[in-house]
DNA sequence: GTAGCCTTGAGG
DNA sequence: CCTCAAGGCTAC
């Protein structure tokens, strides 16, 4: 007998409250605000404010009720957003924090009847905040009851978040059946609660979920979790609840350099073997001179190499996880503690590192780390009260991926790595830190083991001398940002006026209380490495060593001898050489001061007094002020300690490199990566060094050395005198030259000449730095000075046999491999062929000035594309002579064998896309075909070349199908259906930049063809069936139009906006020549490294003084210009990992 | 803090 | 193996 009955239960509520009110305060710091409203209240406050937005909103019945209280507040702030929502069916509530703030949202919803409610509260609290997230929803139905309550906090940084999310969900149903009749309850209940709290760094995060089920009646109950289901009879309940917390990565503090009196005594234990002792060494503001035997035998040595620290950092950095094996060492033997090698059997450890960056409120991942403070002076009080509360280490049971000890002998089987920095904790009271002007900055992987937070450093655990980490390096903060704890940037536009206290007030931004008199600053971006920098250079030079962008080379100074000196001069006299004698196995004088150098430290030669009072300026970024009056102290060994203002402003003017200061502190090794310098000889060049002078030449608060004078080529490729020409068809005057923009460094017999990127920046002509060289050295200068002509792309490199001079000649063979197959475009394939010319002919012995003239007009046509000289008829045939050779040369060789070597020059050939008239004028021979057209191409106006690109772009696919290139572009016939963005932005654009675009385009497709589809080339089609077939044969599947719209959609994008950018900036074709190059060159291998530099320079200086020239009102158009590099790069990748067949269509279109 | 000397370690 | 630029150490 089965009693069926049916209930229902329908609750109907109606009722409408719309609340809006919007209230929306801005205060400029130092304010306090506070914005109070019903709904959506909004307050800003930049730093040092307080903002508080409180947000209330109250529906009844049906109602929706959103409460939004943002707060938003730089660093420094204290803003407090609170939001409160309650109804009786939806009910969100959002709190946004940003900064030093807290963030509350409450959101609370009851349901009666057949409901669904849905509570969601989000609370987001960036930086030292608190994120509380609370969703309670109370659903009572007779029926169907869904209760959802979610609540989300997120707290970064020293934060708290915490989120509680409760669902109860109640069913009733009572049923009846009489007689024969069925009764049926049914009752579902659905309880689900989601808790959410992401914390970052030192952070707490509490994620409680409760999920309360109960259904009565004919139910069925499941519990999930640690919830609570109950099930009466025959209903169905179920709850779910998810809690999760997440605390990822840290910031460790590690006295690098302990207190001396702990240092003594830390050797003293160390010769004892009591290592163990060590870790309470470094617990601050205890009694550390006392054993502790509680971490006996825990003492795990982790010992990398640089490299491999160096490929995790930047696994980390790159990819969210990594895994790899770690050589464990079961205990340190190195004496001096630096943890060399150990005498048991190393063990591998399974390691994996994870990843995580910040997630802004927007959900995106945040990898600039804005909005972070470092160090404790910058902090407020909340920030520093978190950090009390954390009561380091508290960190263990809350990373994401606990580590998992399964080994018999206790070594993990897995670990968890996480990027840390070393970092400045100045003043951190409750560590007790006593010498915290020891802490460093710096990236080191930390591994996260049972036994605690190791940090791994080359030097082992030697580092922080503990097996666990003692307190005196326990990670302070968890963190993933890549930049570590950053100072937010700050809208810099103020005055220029005052260098030196515009940084100092920028840092008062972020520091609550930071005592006035500190001459010590920390600068842990890149925009605050620039203003240490510029508080050095005060504008007055550029800085040469920078590496940002640029590989650069090193300068070196050099001991010469037989020079005079007056009192602008300062260098070696012959009293100084007197002096200098004193040692002749170090003949070399330091570049800052004169004193004995011992040589190449951080790229220049120095002595070790210099040396190491850069590497400390560095390390502790150092900010002096200048003990004289002027900034101009003298600089020698006797007066170089009397002001280290001018001491390291000498040190960055003479190019020393700030990035060859290792922020890990791993000692050894060689440099490599950004920090490379040039081959460097000494010692046994002795006799030729005390030959050589070197000026150094003070005007104008620069340091200048001048240039040798001896060499007549050298002096015209460097010394470009402005040429005042415009250009054939042009009106508008340029002046180009190399003048100012080339910097030459002697180094006993080696020339290490290079412009670095960043001078392109200068403002002027900027300092000519060039060496002096004795007349009995002219030969070697010369050779110098050849060296430089190859470099360029004109020279043809001769046999190393035969050339007695030290250059690298390998690194100038490597060179011919620049802009090789993969790399070519426009005047790029230019130098390349050029280059791959040189390289291909090694033995040619001599040459003489004519042609060497005749490859340096060459070089001017190349790098500007237009004569520099209005003598058109005279200039041209001396530069038409200069590139008959040249090209005629590419094309004998070509006819002889190397048909690869051709194929910059084909490309060439394809990527001009002249008029078909020029073209077939000059084409009566394929020679003569690649000759016009490439020497075209170089030499053409802007204007016409604009004219040429705007023509039909059949023209331009007829150009790359071009039978004589063995491409197999698709025929003009063959293409269709143009993609219409393309189509828009051809007819849109005003100028044809486009044109200019398309053909570099039509280059790169050139070259995608040429190098990845090598076996479709050595099909050789004449004639292309189709574009079906080519597609079909390039992807082995069917090809259909919204196949090519979808897959090209990234690419669109990217090449749209970089072309509008293009177009509205009016891009002229020298322009984006120069852009070209200055990114092809990058694609080159690390031994091409110098000869790219140098090749990237000189084109960004004469991109820049082109653009001075020819927009003298647009001062920041060459910014501009070189913002653009990125975008265009990656187009250009895009492209060249793209399916490049598809190009023809939009050239087509 | 300075600077002379030592150790280290990647590359050749 | 050697070189040589890093960093560390420590007397001053
Ligand atoms: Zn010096
Ligand atoms: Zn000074």
């Amino acid at each position: 007998m089965t009693p069926t009955a049916t209930a229902t239960a329908v609750a109907t509520a109606t009722a409408t409250v719309t609340a809006t009110v919007t209230a929306t305060a801005t205060a400029t710091a130092p304010a306090t605000i506070s914005a109070t409203d019903n709904m959506t209240p909004t307050a800003h406050a930049t730093a040092g404010a307080t903002a508080t937005a409180t947000a209330t909103a109250t529906a009844t019945a049906t109602a929706t009720a959103t409460a939004t209280a943002t707060a938003h507040a730089t660093a420094g702030a204290t803003p407090t957003a609170s939001a409160t929502a309650t109804v009786t069916a939806t009910d969100t509530a959002t709190a946004t924090a940003i900064d030093a703030s807290t963030a509350t949202a409450t959101a609370t919803v009851t349901a009666t009847a057949t409901a669904t409610a849905t509570s969601t509260a989000t609370a987001t609290a960036t930086d030292t905040s608190t994120a509380t997230a609370t969703a309670t929803v109370t659903v009572t139905a007779t029926d169907t009851a869904n209760a959802t309550a979610t609540a989300t906090a997120t707290a970064t940084d020293a934060s708290t978040a915490t989120a509680t999310a409760t669902a109860t969900s109640t069913a009733t149903a009572t049923d009846t059946a009489t007689d024969t009749s069925t009764a049926t309850a049914t009752v579902t209940v659905t309880a689900t609660a989601t808790a959410t709290a992401t914390a970052t760094d030192t952070d707490t995060a509490t994620a409680t979920a409760t999920a309360t089920a109960t259904a009565t009646d004919t139910s069925t109950a499941t519990a999930t979790d640690t919830e609570t289901a109950t099930v009466t009879d025959n209903a169905t309940a179920t709850a779910t609840a998810t809690a999760t917390a997440t605390v990822m990565l840290l910031l460790l503090r590690l006295p690098l350099r302990l207190p001396l009196p702990l240092r003594l005594l830390l050797r003293l234990l160390l010769r004892l073997r009591l290592r163990l002792l060590l870790i309470n060494m470094t617990s601050v503001g205890s009694d550390h001179h006392h054993g502790n035997d509680d971490r006996k035998g825990s003492f795990l040595d982790f010992k990398l190499k640089r490299r491999r620290v160096s490929e995790i950092v930047s696994s980390v950095e790159s990819e969210l996880t990594v895994a790899f094996d770690l050589e464990v060492h079961s205990n340190m033997s190195s004496e001096s503690g630096y943890g060399s090698q150990s005498e048991g059997t190393p063990t591998r450890v399974p390691v994996l590192i994870s990843k995580g960056n910040q997630k802004l409120s927007n959900g995106e991942e945040d990898l600039n780390g804005n909005g972070f403070i470092f160090g404790m002076e910058n902090l407020d009080g909340i920030t520093k009260a978190h950090i009390a509360k954390m009561k380091m280490p508290q960190f263990g049971n809350q990373l994401v991926m606990p580590p998992v000890h399964s080994r018999a002998d206790g070594t993990p089987t897995n670990m968890h790595m996480g990027v840390a920095y070393l970092g400045l904790m100045k003043n951190v009271a409750q560590q007790g830190l006593q010498d915290g002007k020891d802490l460093k900055m710096g990236l080191i992987p930390i591994v996260s083991s049972k036994k605690g937070m190791i940090p791994l450093t080359t030097q082992g655990l030697s580092a922080c001398t503990g097996s666990d980490m003692p307190k005196g390096v326990q990670p302070l903060f968890f963190t993933s940002m890549p930049n570590g704890f950053m100072v937010k940037p700050n809208d810099t536009s103020s005055e220029n006026g005052k260098k030196s206290h515009q940084m100092e007030s920028t840092l008062g931004k972020h520091k609550l209380s930071q005592p006035d008199s500190k001459p010590c600053k920390k600068f842990l971006t890149k925009e605050s490495e620039s203003e240490f920098i510029e508080h050095y250079t005060n504008g007055m030079f550029e800085y040469l060593g920078h590496l940002g962008r640029s590989q650069s080379s090193h300068a070196c100074y050099v001991s010469k001898s037989g020079s005079s000196f007056d009192t602008e001069r300062k260098s070696v006299t012959k009293e100084n050489i007197a002096d200098l004698t004193y040692d002749n196995k170090y003949p070399m004088v330091c570049g800052i001061c004169n004193d004995r150098a011992t040589g190449l430290h951080y790229g220049i030669i120095t002595c070790e007094g210099c040396k190491g009072f850069f590497k400390r300026t560095v390390q502790n970024r150092r900010v002096y002020t200048c003990a004289g009056s002027d900034g101009e102290c003298e600089i020698n060994k006797t007066q170089r300690n009397r002001c280290q203002y001018c001491r390291f402003k000498k040190c960055l003017q003479a190019g020393m490199v700030l990035a060859a200061v290792r922020e890990d502190r791993m000692p050894g090794g060689r440099n490599s990566g950004e920090v490379k310098y040039k081959k460097h000889r000494r010692r046994d060049e002795t006799k030729v060094s005390k030959e050589k002078v070197a000026y150094i030449h003070r005007q104008d608060h620069q340091i200048k050395v001048e240039p040798v004078r001896s060499h007549v080529r050298y002096e015209n490729v460097l010394h470009v005198p402005h040429y005042g020409a415009s250009r054939p068809g042009g009106n508008r005057a340029m002046s180009v030259g190399f003048l100012g923009s080339h910097v030459s460094y002697s180094s006993n017999g080696l020339t290490n000449d290079y412009t670095p990127l960043s001078q392109m920046h200068m403002d002027t002509m900027g300092p000519c730095m060039t060496s002096s060289t004795d007349n009995r050295y002219q030969g070697r200068a010369q050779s110098m000075d050849t060296d430089l002509l190859v470099s360029s792309g004109l020279y043809p490199r001769m046999d190393p046999r035969i050339r007695n001079n030290d250059i690298d000649l390998q690194s100038w063979y490597n060179a011919g491999h620049i802009a090789s197959d993969s790399a070519c475009a426009m005047q790029g394939d230019f130098i390349s062929a050029s280059l791959r010319y040189q390289k291909d002919t090694p033995s040619q012995q001599s040459f003489n000035e004519d042609i060497q003239q005749r490859k340096l007009e060459l070089f001017e046509n190349t790098l500007y594309g237009y004569k520099p000289n209005n003598n058109q008829s005279s200039d041209s045939q001396s530069s038409e002579n200069a590139f008959t050779y040249f090209v005629n040369n590419i094309q004998e060789r070509n006819e002889e064998k190397s048909e690869k070597a051709l194929f910059p020059i084909s490309n060439t050939c394809n990527k001009c896309s002249h008029d078909k008239t020029r073209f077939c004028r000059c084409s009566n021979s394929q020679k003569e075909d690649h000759h016009s057209v490439l020497r075209h191409t170089l030499t053409c106006p802007e204007e016409e070349a604009e004219k040429l690109f705007a023509q039909s772009s059949s023209q331009i696919t007829s150009c790359l199908t071009d039978k004589q290139s063995q491409k197999l572009f698709l025929t003009s016939e063959s293409l269709s259906s143009p993609i219409p963005l393309i189509g828009d932005l051809m007819r849109n654009s005003d100028r044809s930049s486009f044109g200019t675009f398309v053909q570099s385009m039509a280059r790169v497709i050139a070259l995608d063809y040429n190098c990845s589809s090598s076996n479709l080339r050595d099909q050789r089609r004449d004639d292309v069936a189709g574009r079906d077939y080519y597609l079909e044969h390039l992807f082995k599947r069917e090809f259909t139009e919204s196949k090519l719209d979808a897959e090209l959609g990234e690419i669109m994008r990217h090449i749209t906006t970089l072309m509008q950018a293009f177009v509205n900036m009016n891009l002229t074709l020298q322009e984006y020549v120069c852009l070209q190059v200055i990114l092809l060159l990058n694609q080159g291998e690390d031994s091409e490294v110098e000869v790219v530099s140098k090749l990237q320079d000189r084109y960004c200086i004469a991109l820049k003084e082109f653009v001075n020239e020819t927009s003298p009102g647009q001062l920041k158009r060459f910014s501009k210009l070189i913002q653009c590099l990125p975008q265009v790069q990656t187009a250009a990748a895009l492209l060249m990992n793209s399916k490049m067949i598809y190009i023809p269509f939009f050239l087509n279109s």
